[in-house]
DNA sequence: CGCCGAGTTGAACTGAATCAAGAAACGTGG
DNA sequence: CCACGTTTCTTGATTCAGTTCAACTCGGCG
């Protein structure tokens, strides 16, 4: 799988990158709509999006659905939250279309620490960079209007069509009559 | 320096923790109202709070300041996303009262690394744990109501006095004026 | 003692939410 | 491959949470 060790050298450049393709050995397909996850599940794993897109979700207190991330084709994808906090899942992981996976458990990622400590780097750098993520995202909800998100949103790549805009809206902290009010004036 | 070690522990158990406690080798004590960092300058160290407390704020386009972090002893302080994108420093940090800091260098800590690869375990769990806080804010500010924000800090400890009220308000994304009517209704 | 920063309050304003209705696009089965 | 039903998106009218800005109080510090 070349595309791991595309993805594996992003954070680390390790001695046995092999090790790495390896232990994703569990392939999985998830039909459009289907879910990875949902809330109340052990989640001690994490997956590989060979291809496809998925988002995750959950209902907050008044029953809302709220998206909290997206991923595709080529990152990892989970409840990242729960998994770090080894608890039970939180979230839905659904997919968004037809999608592909190779998923490794925690056990085997924490086989790999051991067997080669090196590895602890790519951890590392792989939990710094969600860290970074997550806090300019949060920059982002703390200080900028609806219309600001949304204009910085279109920005990143990847956010060509597949997404459907109400989960976009969601994603932004705003509902979707707002966003399209907010299209409108932009365009 | 024991609360060091009782920091350390709280990611990882390792076999030289001496040599954690050794690295932070830099004292340095600053005054109310001074500032360990401003945007800007290099940024490639971590400060431990042996005493004190310290806020991580800055102006927001219209020239608002926003502040986005709190630390107390115990804990690290300084500009984490700055620190973790190896860019300068994005942030002002300051003391809210009489503090004391020891410092490491990131030098010192990828020695660390390399001598006690262990240390790696730290920097991940470390790492892991900030993502998580980060997340649990970035989904409080998405999907609750600012006095609901306001009641969930005050479940947290440590959030006693020595944080002026404005500083809490924009720590949670509302004004002053808003925080202040929220705590007529609440009281 | 006087001043300055922190907190509170009022009145007017505004960005975004809500709710409901309609239009457009999508996909699924016949 | 068309037709129908379901989502998705848009739009309008109204409401509401939180902002803005200015004025006033209070308490502590120099």
């Amino acid at each position: 799988m070349k595309e791991l060790k595309v993805f594996l050298n992003k954070f680390a450049t390790l001695a046995e990158p092999d090790a790495f393709v390896e232990a994703f050995s569990i392939i999985k397909k998830i039909k459009k709509k289907d879910f990875l996850l949902e809330p109340g599940v052990n989640c001690n794993y994490l997956a590989f999006i060979r291809k496809g897109t998925f988002r995750v979700f959950f209902y907050d207190q008044e029953g809302v659905e709220v998206t909290v991330w997206f991923s595709w084709e080529g990152m990892l994808v989970g409840d990242l939250l729960a998994f770090y906090k080894k608890s039970k899942s939180i979230f839905y992981v659904q997919a968004i279309e037809e999608s592909e996976l190779s998923i490794i458990s925690r056990e085997k990622l924490e086989d790999l620490y051991i067997v080669y400590p090196d590895y602890l780097q790519f951890a590392r750098k792989y939990a710094e960079h969600v860290s970074v993520n997550v806090m300019e995202r949060l920059l982002t909800l703390q200080t900028k209007s609806a219309e600001e998100r949304y204009l910085e949103l279109l920005e990143t790549p990847n956010f060509l069509q597949k997404i459907p805009l109400k989960y976009l809206a969601s994603y932004i902290g705003i509902t979707d009559s707002s966003l399209s009010r907010i299209r409108r004036n932009v365009r």
